[in-house]
DNA sequence: GTTGATAATAAGGTCAGCCATAATATTATT
DNA sequence: AATAATATTATGGCTGACCTTATTATCAAC
């Protein structure tokens, strides 16, 4: 039934689909921006995976995932939240990395060794980053939530989970105590695409509008 | 202090030079063989590392690990070996199995995860193979015994490791009982180097010289 | 509709690690 | 010393995943 591994580049090409839209097309721009490649080799890269079946490519239309590029995203994913758990939980990482040594030992791990630390683990169902591990089958429950460059000024919101994936973006976020579970207050909106200010454990924190886009919030 | 990151199959050359040998060189086609790669290719590969200083090659002689050689390759099993103890005690997979699994992620270990790794477990001293862990510093003694395959028939044995990597051949073992602590009865031995006949566990077990091979015992 | 931005293709390279086949070189044995 | 086995080198190829620099399509906005 399961085939042949895939390389690394596949399942982060497919990952990175699953982590930006959980359905409608991806511009293949976004996808190269997000992968830390150019826009070619994003296109060759998505002929490749689109002529294995795990995506489809309409040109000017984006690329989205096929049924089985899903659920081999979804497989990739639950792989690396699992990771998180046992790095940030057990091994006592650093919040900041555990990403990124989650999204190395992700493209190592076989199907037993991750049911086995899913055991482990009691079938935690969030990483510490806040977002929901797929089950085994590849279903979750999406966040309900928005990104917090969208909230209002003067609500007080809840951060469900923090979507950025490189590590000095996450310790910029860590060190301002922007958290799953942490309690924001939108200060204050600048003009033209300003910065926020918000009020987060007391301390008030200036925090730019892209950053704000990768933290979820209800 | 340390470079940038190797590739696994780097990794992996250095790993089977350090298993194969202590300090003598080995045949470039052991080396091969080992790798699963022509000798070509191995050949190759090795000028490659004779390159970038890991390794010395002199014709017709064999290959060594140089120093630094050396020290990545003991930090890669002390990567594999602290996985294996991880896989084998935490998560319960089959001893037959941890091998490959370890296999895997030790290329995709940070040096953080490995250390927190060996504080996780409590700095164990050997792997579940029998296998002793290098320290940090890339020290570790040696292990003080020889090949089942040269025991004297009559003896009795017990066994320390079993360096056999490939999973069906441990596999074979484990239905055996040859696995590290046991008491081995080194009943007879065919003429002409053939099959050991010995007595583990009061069973009778009949087992082939290049087999016994992979067990050191004392 | 024309135009400017964006997306996609085409074309030609690089690099690591593999492969096979053929030619040499060395070592070991007789 | 001749010879057979083994090791090494020389060539030439391949694949995946990248790159740069054009060129060409398409879409969206005026
Ligand atoms: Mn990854
Ligand atoms: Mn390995
Ligand atoms: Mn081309
Ligand atoms: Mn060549």
């Amino acid at each position: 039934m399961n085939e042949k591994p895939l390389s690394e580049s596949t399942e982060m090409y497919l990952k990175a689909l699953a982590e930006l839209s959980a359905r409608e097309p991806v511009a293949v721009a976004r996808l190269a921006e997000r992968l830390g490649v150019t826009p070619v080799s994003a296109n060759e890269m998505v002929h490749r995976l689109d002529e294995q079946g795990l995506v489809s490519h309409k040109p000017y239309k984006g690329v989205a995932l096929t049924k089985k590029g899903r659920e081999i995203a979804s497989d990739v994913l639950r792989r690396q939240r699992l990771w998180e758990c046992f790095l940030f939980d057990h091994l006592n990482i650093e919040w900041a990395q555990i990403y990124e040594f989650a999204c190395s030992l992700e493209h190592a791990t076989a199907p037993e060794v991750t049911e086995a630390l899913a055991v482990f683990l009691n079938h935690p169902k969030t990483c510490p980053r806040g977002n929901p591990i797929p089950e085994q089958d590849g279903s979750f429950e999406p966040l309900n939530g928005a990104p917090l460059s969208e909230a209002e000024v003067g609500s007080v919101v809840t951060a469900l989970a923090v979507n950025a994936t490189a590590t000095d973006v996450l310790k910029y976020l860590q060190e301002r105590n922007i958290l799953p579970g942490r309690e924001i207050e939108i200060v204050e909106a600048a003009p033209m695409r300003g910065p926020l200010t918000l009020r987060v454990e007391g301390k008030e924190v200036v925090l730019g509008l892209s950053l704000a886009e990768f933290v979820i919030v209800k």
